[in-house]
DNA sequence: CTGAAAGCGCTTACAG
DNA sequence: CTGAAAGCGCTTACAG
């Protein structure tokens, strides 16, 4: 037998709170969402009965109710590799979800490595005014003068994959890079077990922050633990696939007890047309890469590669759009939320 | 200058459908949801109108108006070891979710490994009528019985963590778990390199099928792979710390060629017991183990532990709870998003 | 078999 | 500084 309603597992509504405190639904709603003038008493009442009600915002029917879209801009290097076009496509995908989610993604393509043409995308995307701006980093003058310009204009910035220098940018989306090359180095180091000889390291430009943590990390591991190795300096290959295919094979020429490669860049395609001749002529090469592409992963199945380090393209961008959305509302990040995992496969736990 | 509103980036909505078939909301609505009492002449000028405009559901806009809630009942082992009580956790921060997410969680904790009382738990649980059933399955006639009652009543069930056979269920929340020992094997054998010994394996409880099938996939990779490693029969420690210290300090002693051990079950607490004095008087058993809890996070730095294999309890409650509410609704799965994968952690990854 | 109207929880002009 | 009313996109009784 009941004599009042206790209303247990309602959640209660600004209607609720609006009644507890004895005001109108708009003074709630300039409560809740800290709007200017209300007097103090009045959001003192509003917020005793949002305490006392354990109100929650109904995020879903608050979107709806303001119709808000964000436009954001992402930026994104042309640069013709697995990983790049992977990333591309994660920001169609969310370009394609844009309805549901309340966004309304511009992707700008500018050259790869190219500082110049990326500052100028970023000026350009300034001037259309965006909630928000994603971009894949290079770390030169030009770019980080840019950023500053759109810190200054209140435009939140998001760096993706490739970070900047901290304070210059809102967020970064994308893995901790050194650890990245720590850990290829603990499994290159580990499988490689009693053999000794040279360490081969190809990256694409150590001119990118990405690469250059990664080799630092890589560096730190073999000296500190598997410092019976010989690493040789890094090869820069650019990416490009011709480059990168004759940078092996000269090395493996050159370096017969070459018996370890490190592929900390892109573009495994190159790299795999001078490794995959020696694999299967019985040279045992225990190879590191990076980045799952169909490539990566024909190469793990074939054995041609033992391990590859991936970042998932999807999760990045999806962070990104949840921390651009936060900071245009000024809300807070909950960072733990946004760590972006490096993943480990070798050919037994390909997804 | 523009002469008429192409609404190009507004998405259409129940309003416009309606109105270019020439009918009312409600008719609109019933097509949409498919729900019965349409002429089909109606029905397909409504599909025309949509297939015209190019109509999305705003699925948000849609729970809001249902104030549907969807009554769940999650079922789970007593099972004192930190991947049980972090898949709690999981279950519980749904629970807080519940409100924004519109399901109403009950929680119900059975005996663990006690096929009887989870088959009279689900019994239980479908006399409350829910919209949806998670477990943790055990293999075994009762439970397989009253699964197959949960399906007579029409009541959707997903298996958490470990499976039960094909058909019986709806949908699997797990890691392919042949595939997680195969990764195991793989990586305790090329840690191994050249050195030569037996290897221990320590499961919990071979009439679990996830025990059963890491056994069997590490079984198959050491013969095909690394026969010149003697694998001895597994141990089970029915995930109790003491009684999985003393079998492994047993092991130590009676074996003193033993260089690897795979723990594919839990309780990794008593385990440690017995492996860190052995590690730390220096004598090298590489060691491979499953989930992530802060003790074996613990053992990779401190170097107990060569790697972790991990499942995120998270994200397998998260993929049940959607995969509930489709099947509740009667939508199609789109397993590749569903897919949970086995992650490997070695010191150098660990987030 | 079909439709007009009210309502889900919130926000937004517009008045006062 | 505050409030009454309309509306976001959808669904649900209730009439007919």
């Amino acid at each position: 037998m009941r004599f009042f309603d206790e209303q247990e597992d309602m959640r209660p509504t600004v209607h609720d709170i609006a009644a507890e405190a004895g005001v109108s639904l708009a003074t709630v709603d300039r409560v809740l969402n800290a709007r200017p003038g209300v007097r103090a008493k009045t959001r003192e009442k509003v917020e005793k009965a949002v305490t006392k009600l354990g109100y929650v915002r109904d995020v879903a029917a608050a979107n709806l109710a303001k119709g808000r879209i964000y436009p954001f801009t992402f930026i994104l290097p042309q640069n013709d590799n697995a990983f790049m076009r992977g990333l591309h496509d994660a920001v169609e995908q969310a370009v394609e979800r844009g309805p549901i989610e309340r966004t309304q993604i511009d992707i700008v393509d500018v050259p790869a490595f190219d500082a110049e043409a990326l500052a100028a995308a970023i000026d350009a995307a300034r001037a259309k005014a965006p909630a928000g701006i994603a971009l894949v980093a290079i770390e030169s003058a030009p770019v980080i003068a840019a950023v500053a310009r759109l810190k200054q204009a209140g435009i939140p910035v998001v760096t993706l994959v490739s970070d900047l220098q901290d304070g210059e940018r809102d967020h970064y989306a994308g893995v901790d890079n050194r650890a990245a090359g720590r850990t290829a180095a603990t499994l290159l180091g580990r499988f490689l077990g009693e053999r000794r000889g040279t360490v081969g390291v190809l990256a694409g430009s150590l001119s990118v922050r990405d690469h250059q943590n990664r080799f630092e990390g890589f560096s730190e591991v073999m000296s500190e633990r598997f410092a019976h190795l010989d690493v040789l300096a890094p090869m820069e290959g650019r990416d490009d696939a011709a480059l990168a295919q004759k940078l092996v094979e000269d090395a493996l020429t050159s370096h017969p007890d070459m018996i370890g490669l490190y592929s900390l860049g892109a573009g495994n395609r190159g790299l795999l047309k001078a490794l995959d001749p020696a694999h299967d002529s019985g040279r045992e090469i225990v190879t590191v890469a990076h980045e799952l592409s169909e490539h990566a992963r024909a190469a793990l199945e074939h054995g041609t590669f033992d391990a590859v380090l991936n970042q998932d393209a999807g999760h990045e961008v999806r962070s990104a759009i949840r921390v651009l959305k936060a900071k245009a509302d000024g809300l807070p990040v909950i960072d733990s939320q946004e760590r972006i995992r490096i993943d480990i496969f070798i050919k037994d736990n390909l997804p």
